[in-house]
DNA sequence: GTAACTGTACCGATCGGTCGGTATACTACG
DNA sequence: CGTAGTATACCGACCGATCGGTACAGTTAC
C-alpha cells in the first residue's frame, strides 16, 4: 500500500530503464518482448499496460536522451570564450555517457532501428547537437584561438568524445571527471594553431 | 554457359557482400533470410546451397575484415619510429574503412550479435589490433617522442579513427588521404609531450 | 462500484532453416 | 554415337519456433 500510489510511472520508469539496458546489451532486434516481461517481473498484460508498443519504447529512449544532451548544450553555449566553451560541452558529454551509458548506447546505436519518421526526427536532434560543437569551432576560429575550421577536425573530435559510450565502464578505475578532464585538453591541442 | 563456369565462388562472393551491406544498413537482426534471398535474386534453397547459416555470414564477415587489419597491422610493427608507425597505422584503417565500409561497420557494431565462442573469439582479434596501437604509443614514451603511456589517449585516438566508419562517405569530397594525413596529424598532436 | 493493474491464452505474421525435386553440364562406359 | 551416372545450382513449399501485439477475465485499491 505504501508502495502503490507511485506505481504507474515507476513502474513504466522501471521498464524503459530494463528495455535500454537490454537494448544496450545485445542490440533492439535481439530483444523480445518476452524477455523484456521476464527481466521487468510482469505478465504481457501489464508490459503492454504501461507502454504502448516496443518502437515507442526504443523512440523513448532515443529522443529523451539527445534531447537531454542538447539543453545541456544550450547551457553551454552562454559561454563566451570557445575553449570553455568546449570544456563544458565534453564535460556534460562524457558525464551523460558515464550516469547513462545503457540510454546513450542506444541513442548512438539504435537510431536506424526507428522507423522512417522517428529516426529522422531523431537524427534531427544528433545534427542540431553536433552543430553546437561546430559553432564552438567557428567562434574560436574568427577569434585566432583555434586553427581554421575544418569538419574532419569536428569529426575527430566528436570520435574521441563519442566513442567512449563502448569502452567505459562505471565501475572502472577510471571517472568521468578524469576522462572529461584529459579529452578535454586532447580536443584543445587538435584545435590549437599549428 | 560462358558465365557459369565460375559461379560458385562469385556467387557466394555476392551473397557476403550484399549481406554485409543489408547488415550494415540496417542490423544484423533486423536483416530477413527472406530478404536477402531477394537481394540477390536467389531461391532459398539456393541461398542455403552457398551458404551454412545466418550466423556463419555475420562470423565470416566481421573475422574476415578484423583479421586483414591485424594483417595490415603486422606491416605497420616493422617501421621502427612511433610516429612514422601511428602514420601508417591510421592511414591503414582509414583506407580499409573507406574502401569497405559496409564490411567494417558489421565487423565493429555487429560483434555483439556473434554467438558467445564467435564473439570472443572476434573480439580477441580486435584486442590484438589494439594492441599493437598501444604498443607504438609506449615505445614513443619509451623514446620520449610522446607522452608518457595514458590509456585514455589511446582511447581517445583510436575514437577519433573508427568513428568515421559512421560518417565516412565513399562518394563524398573527402578522400581516404586527406582524412588520415590530418587524422594522423592530430593524432601526433595528442600524444606530442607538453 | 469503478478504475487501475495484472496474468493467461491466444492471434496472424514472420523467423531461420530443411525438404524433395528439377535443370543442366560434365564424365564414363559401351 | 548414346546413355547412364554424378555433381552443381537452383526452386518453392513447408517446418516448428518465436515474433510483437490483443482480448479478456480476475484481482486489487479506493
Amino acid at each position: 500500500m505504501s508502495t502503490d500510489t507511485k506505481d504507474d510511472r515507476s513502474q513504466r520508469a522501471r521498464i524503459v530503464k530494463t528495455a535500454a539496458r537490454l537494448f544496450a546489451e545485445r542490440g533492439y532486434h535481439a530483444v523480445g518482448m518476452t524477455e523484456l516481461q521476464n527481466a521487468v517481473q510482469l505478465g504481457r498484460g501489464a508490459l503492454y499496460h504501461h507502454i504502448r508498443s516496443k518502437d515507442d519504447l526504443l523512440y523513448d529512449i532515443a529522443r529523451e536522451y539527445i534531447a537531454d544532451l542538447n539543453d545541456l548544450a544550450v547551457t553551454a553555449e552562454r559561454e563566451a570564450d570557445p575553449r570553455k566553451r568546449i570544456c563544458i560541452l565534453g564535460h556534460h558529454l562524457i558525464s551523460m555517457i558515464a550516469s547513462h551509458q545503457a540510454e546513450l548506447t542506444v541513442c548512438f546505436r539504435e537510431v536506424q532501428s526507428l522507423t522512417d519518421t522517428r529516426r529522422a526526427e531523431v537524427l534531427a536532434l544528433h545534427t542540431r547537437y553536433e552543430r553546437v560543437w561546430k559553432e564552438a569551432f567557428i567562434a574560436g576560429a574568427e577569434q585566432g584561438l583555434f586553427r581554421p575550421y575544418d569538419p574532419v577536425v569536428l569529426k575527430g573530435v566528436l570520435g574521441m568524445y563519442f566513442y567512449s559510450y563502448l569502452w567505459m565502464r562505471p565501475d572502472g578505475s577510471l571517472g568521468a571527471e578524469t576522462i572529461s578532464e584529459r579529452f578535454n585538453e586532447m580536443a584543445l591541442r587538435m584545435l590549437a594553431l599549428a
